[in-house]
DNA sequence: TTAATTCATTGCAATATTACGATTAATATT
DNA sequence: AATATTAATCGTAATATTGCAATGAATTAA
């Protein structure tokens, strides 16, 4: 086993755990929370900011661009990466709406 | 390795990233989607309702109860499980801060 | 061209996660 | 007391994740 069995659950339910799964690694939230913190162009000395080993870095690069949180231009020998604002504000509606059940009306219990 | 290097950051980073790693799971993300829509308290079958087997749905609960965003009374034979709201909104704050960072002023770029 | 820089990829070891059958513990029912 | 019900725990197999050294690919600088 070892793998998640989708295929009994809804399509909300595997995207908000794909996402959520995206900010399961400290690095990952290191590394966005950085791309949002720069204000101009981020080019490439995460590896520094974060104290972790440049193929690492580049692994959790890669996650984060194939889900579409962030993307990366190539200058030159370094790489420009930045977040992707339309799909960081999709996946944000879509945790909000999860993480904001707690306003619907319900009764009390337990 | 296998396992996070979580001494290298912060706090905020590790919370953020435990609360999400629980929430990257389509079975957690249904248990918790579950016991909100209920609006009696609910006792246990969840089995049923999501299609796993009894263990795994124990494990998913355990794993939810030990971050506390679950509680469990035991009633009887029975355990009525249901959200924690005090925890759960303080995860809830941690979580929409990190989300919100695109309302911070920044320049554009890429 | 040669060397340097930057980042991606590969391969691997260590550990974590997911899932479930079998069992156990606790209470309820008869 | 004997049985049934409910849920936790144990053990284990299959797979995923994390991290890095080594290497490769692309571009720039000398």
């Amino acid at each position: 086993m070892g793998l998640a069995k989708t295929e009994i659950f809804t399509d909300e339910q595997n995207q908000i755990s794909v996402f959520a799964k995206a900010f399961g690694h400290p690095a990952r939230v290191a590394i966005l929370q950085h791309l949002f913190k720069i204000d101009t162009c981020f080019c490439g000395d995460l590896v520094k900011e974060i104290g972790l080993a440049q193929p690492t870095i580049s692994q959790h690069l890669k996650e984060l661009k194939y889900l579409g949180l962030i993307k990366g231009t190539v200058e030159g020998t370094s790489v420009c990466y930045c977040i992707d604002m339309d799909n960081w504000k999709e996946m944000k509606d879509l945790m909000t709406a999860f993480l904001g059940q707690d306003l619907l009306p319900k009764d009390e219990c337990c």
